[in-house]
DNA sequence: GTCTATACACCGATAGAC
DNA sequence: GTCTATCGGTGTATAGAC
């Protein structure tokens, strides 16, 4: 039997996540799963896309189970932030590590997942919303922040990769919590 | 003769743009070129190293005279702002053209124009800090704050792309100026 | 300065042995 | 379930005619 199938999906994830869509070559997750070309071509019959398809469905549960869950959680809105931004420097290897989400947007492949990509994000933004809400803000204001944190999230890792610096993303981190549930204010917003 | 150097450059931009440093093949560029492969090859002797070394030249200076001259006047830092927002709009065909910058940071060209990606978030940014400084913000408050709308900006673009909507490019272009000259806080911040 | 023709490597995908 | 061998197509890059 040599290989579950998750643990193989498992040796994928890093290799799209480095590589993107079209950069991940059957050569180099042949390398990374130490399987054939043949042999994936058992597991997964459609090929690479069906490896993607497992691949985001993979990370899209694992950022569920460790970014989300804490927003779900009944502590204290702060406290939820906070615990989201440690699970994210965590998730995304200090702002190295890139957002699959974000590479599924490019290239040939930015149609086939393009749904799955929308749905994604939005269901992040959505899990912010009632955590500001609950913490008094109104349902527009708290998703227009929802979504402003998401953005700042996609920028810091850009911005991580660009400058070859990871501090871009941990103050980004830092600085969260605080700045989303800062009071509303009518005049210079 | 035919084709001046800079016009097929010119010709180039969009099709590195749209697919990427990987995803822009010779079948593609000698599609929107009008030109053979060998006849490119006689223009960029070190081949597609050398077109999209060109064309990040060529992007940079564009860049730097649409965005960033704004920036160099002598209005009011809001108006210069504003000016900044405006060029931004254009320049990224409101969000929905991807940064060629945050391309080049991924894939295998990632090494090849690292210094000059980060060169080029680097200008920007020091850029937009004097303009804040002489808003009345500290040089360190200037700073952070300049790479934060770098920061928005690139998040912006993914999320454009990634909601399939201009509406989160187009939000925060419109609130960066205030947000970037209001008040330094002590205590929220 | 542009063309046609082609070299050679690698792509994703498949056949068939074991 | 994994392998070796191979398919047709396409990738970048070149040679040589005009």
């Amino acid at each position: 039997m040599a290989l579950d199938k998750s643990e193989i999906v498992r040796k994928l994830v890093p290799v799209f996540r480095a590589f993107g869509y079209e950069g991940a070559t059957l050569s180099r997750i042949s390398k990374a799963t130490g399987l054939g070309r043949a042999s994936l071509y058992h597991h997964f019959p459609h090929g690479k896309q069906e490896m993607a398809q497992a691949v985001l469905n993979y990370v899209n549960e694992w950022f569920d189970a460790t970014v989300l869950e804490p927003l779900r959680s009944s502590h204290q809105p702060a406290k939820r932030l906070m615990a989201m931004s440690e699970s994210l420097n965590q998730f995304y290897n200090c702002g190295q590590d890139t957002c699959l989400l974000s590479l599924f947007t490019l290239g040939e492949c930015h149609d086939l997942f393009q749904a799955q990509v929308k749905q994604g994000l939005n269901t992040w933004i959505e899990h912010l919303t009632p955590v500001l809400t609950e913490a008094g803000l109104s349902i527009e204001e708290a998703h227009q922040r929802a979504e402003d944190a998401v953005i700042q999230i996609q920028g810091a890792l850009v911005l991580t990769r660009g400058l070859n610096s990871t501090e871009p993303f941990q103050r980004i981190l830092q600085q969260l919590p605080d700045q989303l549930l800062k009071p509303a204010s009518q005049i210079s917003n």
